[in-house]
DNA sequence: GTACATAATATTGTATACAATATAAGTGAA
DNA sequence: TTCACTTATATTGTATACAATATTATGTAC
């Protein structure tokens, strides 16, 4: 098979999944939004048999919620449910850089600066929604420098859930911050700094719990004005 | 509705889960083995529909591997996977036992008390299949008393795989002493000791990885065999 | 107009049918 | 035999059809 060929064929499944995915976590779609699913087939043009197979492995994500009977929704996490996650993730990102104070590469360093840059850059274009999704980007890369799967996958879901509560409660300009701190981060590890890495990384996510409020409830969005780039 | 329906209304895709993930984690289905999806049909009575909303859910908790065209198979991990599952459930673990030692109710401690009686039961009676079972399930109701819900998400997936690496990997009468440290490990969650309960639940992980070896490979086995109690 | 019951519609849940791919079986030549 | 190649079969991937449930609309009594 040909590379091209490689590139061209798109995996329907995972296509229609991404494509979800990106609407949640770039704020088009927002928390609480209904997911009709004929809605969802006619946007993305296949059956609802993949439609179905994306929302569940959203929902297995913690990024979408489904009711029996009644239908699928982008999660909306409480505020109590919103703690639990920033606390899951500060203990699992302290033991993340931790391992990859051990495991960072120079490659991997380069990379997670190319990756602080192109986040920077969506934040000089005030693109602020592109921004948290690569700033989540980083977060994750930096669990697959550590070379943990389980915390990868773990991770995967509550990056994703924390720019859903961030999209929720945070009122502004909290994470505006993030580029320094990356940075920080990113040097502490690349040093393998241990001690300095978890002190910035702690640091980094008390920023974001400190940038919400937990008192003031989300708005809606809805589905074709999400996807209106599509059609 | 009456109560009687609400007990006998079975939830189908759930129970297709349920029986698939408890053949998995009693060990009828040993790590490796193919699940061909009509087989499962004709052996749980639903279609192929229910059968693979099932297959998926039991990828995503890591317990079921899924190759494109080829079909799902029970999760074998690798000992360098393996040994990263450890790592993580000690990670996670630990966290979770320090909650639940603020959080630890009286009606907690007795639920999970009952939890090792149960266990210990199975044990006495040689069942060891049924033992590691409820020794899963007595770590996650630590990590549900504990009431992180993303520790308790990320940990189904962690014990199951734990349950797939002892069986591949435990070198027999390793886990045996389990009973005694769950209950040393729940007195001090009962007495909200967070130093010693740490201390336990670290000497307890150690000891199941010490149970193993990674250098054997694991045995398969057939479905009909796995299920001839349905049929 | 409100409240309730009932019918019409829309939406999700499940099973089946068809398509695409992989696996196994067969066939012939070296 | 063994390898390559072709054909047949089995298995998975996707779309559609039908069933069950929920939501909305309509009508009627008060």
């Amino acid at each position: 098979m040909l590379m091209s060929e490689l590139l061209m064929k798109h995996d329907a499944p995972m296509d229609a999944y991404r494509q979800l995915f990106d609407g949640i976590l770039s704020q088009r779609l927002a928390p609480g939004t209904k997911l009709n699913e004929v809605e969802l087939t006619v946007l993305f043009g296949v059956s609802r048999t993949l439609i179905r197979q994306a929302l569940q492995r959203l929902q297995l994500e913690q990024v979408v919620e489904i009711h029996k009977n009644r239908g699928a929704f982008v999660a909306a996490p409480s505020p109590d449910l919103a703690q639990q996650i920033l606390l899951a993730r500060h203990t699992i990102e302290l033991a993340v850089v931790n391992l990859a104070c051990e495991r960072c590469t120079v490659g991997d360093v380069e990379q997670l600066q190319h990756m602080i840059d192109l986040e920077q850059s969506a934040i000089d274009q005030g693109d602020m929604a592109t921004a948290l999704r690569r700033s989540g980007e980083f977060h994750l890369q930096l669990a697959i420098v550590a070379g943990n799967q389980p915390f990868v996958h773990a991770l995967r879901g509550l990056i994703s859930q924390t720019s859903l509560i961030i999209t929720m409660y945070s009122h502004g300009g909290g994470n505006a911050c993030a580029r320094d701190e990356h940075s920080l981060l990113l040097a502490a590890v690349s040093a393998g700094d241990q001690q300095q890495a978890q002190q910035q990384m702690a640091h980094h996510l008390g920023h974001i719990a400190a940038g919400c409020d937990f008192t003031q409830s989300p708005q809606m969005a809805n589905l074709k004005g999400a996807f209106a780039h599509l059609s």
